[in-house]
This record gives C-alpha cells, structure tokens and sequence, in this order.
DNA sequence: CTACATAGATAGTGAAGCTACATGTGTCGA
DNA sequence: TCGACACATGTAGCTTCACTATCTATGTAG
C-alpha cells in the first residue's frame, strides 16, 4: 500500500481487495487501478503486496482465478469472490467500521 | 489490540498510545485501561504488545519514561511526550485521516 | 490465605507488506 | 526502427509488528 512513511492500516488491503472484486471479476492489475482511482490516488497497491496477497486469499478460497482474455487482448488472470469470500468481506467490513469507529473514539476526544 | 479474528488496522498502536498521553503523563497499565475505557470496551491492548510498543517509542524518542508513585503508592513507569513525539502524533494523526478516508472511499463505494 | 488487580517485562513465533528484481508483450512517438 | 512506457504477473529477502505465553512482584479484598 502507499506507504509515504508509516505503514498505518496494514490488514486492510486483503478487504480492499475482496471489495475491489465483489461487483465482477477482476485482474490483479486492474485492481489495483481500480484502488487507486477510487481512493483518489491515495491507495497505491504495491505488486509486491498485491500478488502475494491475491495468492493468500486464494489459497484461503476466498477468491478463485480464470486465465482469460483483457479487454485489450492480452491475457490476465480474472479473479473472482467465491461465496466464501462474500461472507468474509461482509464481515470484515464490520469489524472495519467496529474498529475505525473505537479507534476515532480514542484520537478524536 | 484486541483480536477476535483478524489484525484489523495494524500499525494504529503507537497512534493511540501517543494519543492517550498526550494530555499528561500516564504509565504503561493506565495506558492499557484508558484505551480501554474510551473506546468502549473494544480496544484491548495486550501487555505483549503494550510494553514492547512503549520501549520502541522510547527507543525513536518519541517519549520518555520516569519511574513515579502511582496514586495508590506503588511505583510505576510514567511516560510523556517529548516535542518530537507531539510532532509525530500529529503528523499521524494527519495520515490517519487520510487513509481511512481514502479507504472508506474505496468501501463504501 | 488465596485470588485478583496492579505493574512491568521478554522470548519466540507468525503474518503481513515492502523493496527490488525478473519476465514478457503491445504500442506509440521520435 | 528502436527505445520507452503501459500492461501484466510473479518471487526472494527483509523488516516490522503484534500476539501468545510466560515470568516477576506487591497490595488488597474476600
């Protein structure tokens, strides 16, 4: 992730990811476009945390892959939320807003 | 921090605890407790990752400790902010912003 | 007198993300 | 046509972090 100097956030990007997928299948390059658009340039995955960690969630059959061809032609592994995934990115995404929201209670009193 | 599952929003630790003795000096346990309190119960900071989090902080010069009485006569460890470390807790606190904002783009897109 | 709260600390472990690098293709401009 | 860049995937090695588990010690409440 974008990291500038510290490396606030980290156990975020697996939920990012999962996210970034949940409207269709994606290739990992374009997640991380998509991540960075929609962040408004703030979030820059890293291919050396990106792979790694499309490799652990699938591992964790969370997501699973498909070589197919890219809009442009080219081939790129499409990655795609199993139902799995689906309920962990749902539940991730509360303890997200748990957390964030404890979190604000502390620095911002 | 507390874990239930999964390591949520790593890398906030030292966040909080500059945050929490920003007011004034505070020891490693009253730490722990305050953190606890004002998040409502959902910020558990384990001694495990407490004291080694203080020592790191000590060791960038972020605080500095004083062996002090404690309230009810015993004696403790009680750390304060150096300039620097003020510094820092802004800085962070900037950053901390700027992520989860970003993030919640992304999220709650 | 025992259990618990207060108070501090460390060793060992595992996971996560970063840097840096390697590979290969297609396209566009000079 | 040649070099640079965008597209696209991947790994090795490193560092940092937080957790579990464990240890020590004291005062107090039951």
């Amino acid at each position: 992730m974008a990291q500038e100097k510290s490396d606030l956030l980290q156990g975020t990007l697996d939920l990012l990811l999962l996210k970034t997928i949940a409207p269709g299948p994606l290739h990992g390059y374009g997640i991380a476009q998509r991540i960075l658009l929609t962040s408004q340039e703030v979030l820059q995955v890293q291919q050396g945390s990106l792979y790694p960690a499309l490799h652990r969630l699938e591992r964790k059959s969370l997501i699973t892959s498909k070589w197919k061809e890219s809009e442009n032609g080219r081939m790129a592994k499409f990655y795609s939320l199993t139902p799995t995934g689906r309920k962990q990115l749902n539940a991730e995404l509360d303890q997200w807003r748990r957390y964030t929201n404890a979190i604000s209670l502390v620095l911002e009193s």
